[in-house]
DNA sequence: TGTACATCAGTGAACGCGCGTTCACTGATGTAC
DNA sequence: TGTACATCAGTGAACGCGCGTTCACTGATGTAC
């Protein structure tokens, strides 16, 4: 067809963009390559000029969505510091609501894709380990105290329920929305007395 | 090939438990009729004389699993109060203990299929949440207290963080072994640390 | 600056393959007499 | 109790379909002169 240099890694990024939002909607092994060059506007044909197979993809996929879930964390704490709120205590008060349960594709994408991660390619799966580590490092960094090791365990013990409260809800939020709210609710209620008792 | 009624029913048995067991492993979307049936022992020709289609199997394995892992709960809860142990503590001791971790074909069904789930038939995802709003009656039950809301909610936090810290320590154990550790252990101090501190 | 041409992103059809499902057939089970 | 036969679980091949991947072709881009 004939495209000018900014537009193939303009349509690199829409391939990339509509597969992570497939992705994590319903799951890699259920979404073709198919539908996916067609929902970023292109024939699936083309898909090869970009990404050498499925797998390559999917480790571009990851690559992004933990390079940008670490940005959306960090920009979250300074906004938090900025109005003198507790980072922690916002970021909680963030993951388990329920508009971070109900946007599955474009919130956090530990939680999205933890499920899925075990039966994913070698580099995605570092990929997503290499983020879910750098998450519990800036997390760390704004748990109150002067005992870096525990802040660090507070870190890894509060991220894994809030991971665990809001995969849970979202697991059951068809079927009994009004257990989903429970498992949210007291999730939340639950980490902020802790954060605070700490 | 002519088979007793009595065959015919441990055959289903066969096919149901060997789908459990692929399901768990590699993911229900992953796991195609011809694995499932051979792994069984069977051709798959012979799946729809048991089952009107591969969602009806779904569904199957799911009941099948949600009322084998409340039997298992109750079980282990009789067995701590056995030897006067308290029941939530060796419940955490086991979920997040390195034989769980690796045990996903037999482990806690609620943590094997909470990322599988929301992409499942209707029926499989009300057997699921009707299996995890059990479970946290029977968790409320053993936790101490007498104020039965705060039981409930107390169980509703500690079993979703019992799910969390095992679904991320599953999801980068082959990537990252010392991180998968450190969110096994960090969760299960934190755990009885929250539970002996009520 | 203008022209000739090589590059290569995108098209659309095709490849082999495994999927879920269907079906004609087999033959031991289990019932009817 | 013994015999004739209907039932139906299991076999194995086939169905249409969508998968990931390949490929010949197109034609605007972008380079060389």
């Amino acid at each position: 067809m004939g495209v000018s240099k900014q537009q193939v890694i303009e349509n690199k990024r829409a391939i990339v963009a509509a597969a992570e939002k497939l992705f994590r909607e319903r799951g890699v092994a259920a979404v073709g390559l198919a539908e996916l060059t067609k929902a970023a506007g292109f024939t699936q044909g083309g898909f090869y000029n970009h990404f050498k197979s499925k797998d390559a993809l999917v480790a571009a996929v990851m690559e992004k969505a933990m390079e940008e879930g670490a940005a959306e964390l960090v920009a979250g704490i300074e906004a938090s510091r900025a109005k003198a709120a507790d980072p922690m205590q916002q970021h909680i008060e963030w993951y388990l609501s329920p508009d971070h349960l109900a946007n599955i594709e474009a919130g956090c994408p530990l939680t999205a894709f933890a499920g899925d991660v075990r039966r994913l390619g070698k580099e995605a799966r570092q990929s997503y380990a290499d983020g879910l580590a750098l998450n519990f490092n800036e997390l760390a960094k704004v748990i109150d105290g002067d005992n870096p090791r525990e802040q660090r365990k507070m870190a890894v013990a509060l991220f894994s329920q809030m991971v665990g409260s809001l995969l849970l809800s979202r697991a059951v939020v068809d079927a009994d929305p009004v257990l989903a709210k429970e498992i949210l609710e007291d999730g939340r209620q639950h980490l902020l007395q802790a954060l605070s008792a700490k």
